[in-house]
DNA sequence: TCATCCCTGTGG
DNA sequence: CCACAGGGATGA
């Protein structure tokens, strides 16, 4: 459920809750987690707390404990008591726990020494290189942009709504864009995703996303093409494909 | 590069 | 009953 957007939103509203505290216990309700948490040490400080892609890294004085939410995975920050939903994990401190709460039990959770997944570079900064890495892969541009291991963070939701902003039509493959159509993607994938996280995400009518502290988003309201039925900005009917397994929303007037 | 699987719940 | 849901790992 959460990408980039989402998860940073989750990061910045926990830190100030767990950033420098010690990490004093953790309790797993679901024995799927077991093993990841086993090689966990405590009690442990919490020395910063970071992104990097879809992950959320709890640094900690010998290691890193990194949570991946998946689809249905949430962090919620309890001053006491539990919240509602399955919680599948607790990490307790003096003042709180913080709950990994997960109706599908997908998320996963581990405890290493060093921080190592085969992640893309962050969709931020001087993204010129795409003009190279596109021109490789004959994948459908919006697979392309989904591929973890290619740019990190970007998820079905905002891989839509960069797709519209350029304008450019997700089933062409990726080798196929212009020098100009990859000059807009360049430009439409950083403004998206920090839109996206001014708006504290995007919460879907039916979804679950919520910051820790049950903060809901506010980018739901400015999708342009995911979920939408017309093109809010020509009035065409919304396409809606399969591509790379996935829904895949757009406007066959406006994306070429 | 693609289908399949993981897991659970909801809605048609 | 089946399709679908914002995730990714896996093996063909």
């Amino acid at each position: 459920m959460p990408e980039l957007p989402e998860v940073e939103t989750v990061v910045r509203a926990l830190r100030p809750h767990i950033e420098g505290r010690v990490l004093e216990s953790t309790e797993a309700y679901d024995p799927a987690l077991l093993p990841g948490i086993k090689p966990l040490s405590l009690p442990a400080q919490v020395r910063r707390l970071a992104r990097r892609g879809k992950y959320i890294l709890i640094e900690l004085e010998k290691g890193t404990l990194v949570v991946h939410l998946r689809m249905s995975g949430r962090l919620v920050w309890c001053k006491m008591g539990v919240p509602e939903g399955r919680v599948r994990l607790a990490l307790r401190f003096p003042h709180g726990s913080l709950q990994l709460v997960d109706r599908r039990r997908l998320a996963t959770v581990e405890f290493v020494k060093k921080f190592e997944k085969p992640l893309g570079p962050e969709p931020f900064g001087d993204l010129s290189w795409l003009l190279y890495a596109l021109a490789k892969s004959r994948m459908p541009i919006k697979a392309w942009l989904l591929d973890q291991r290619k740019i990190a963070g970007i998820g079905n939701i905002y891989a839509a709504e960069i797709l519209f902003r350029a304008g450019i039509d997700p089933r062409r493959p990726a080798r196929s864009l212009t020098k100009g159509e990859v000059q807009r993607l360049v430009k439409a994938i950083p403004e998206v995703l920090e839109e996206a996280i001014a708006g504290r995400g995007t919460t879907l009518p039916d979804a679950e996303y919520r910051a820790p502290t049950g903060e809901l988003g506010a980018f739901q309201v400015k999708l342009a093409v995911y979920g939408q039925k017309v093109c809010q900005a020509c009035g065409t009917p919304i396409w809606r494909v399969k591509i790379a397994g996935r829904s895949t929303y757009f406007c066959p007037n406006c994306q070429r």
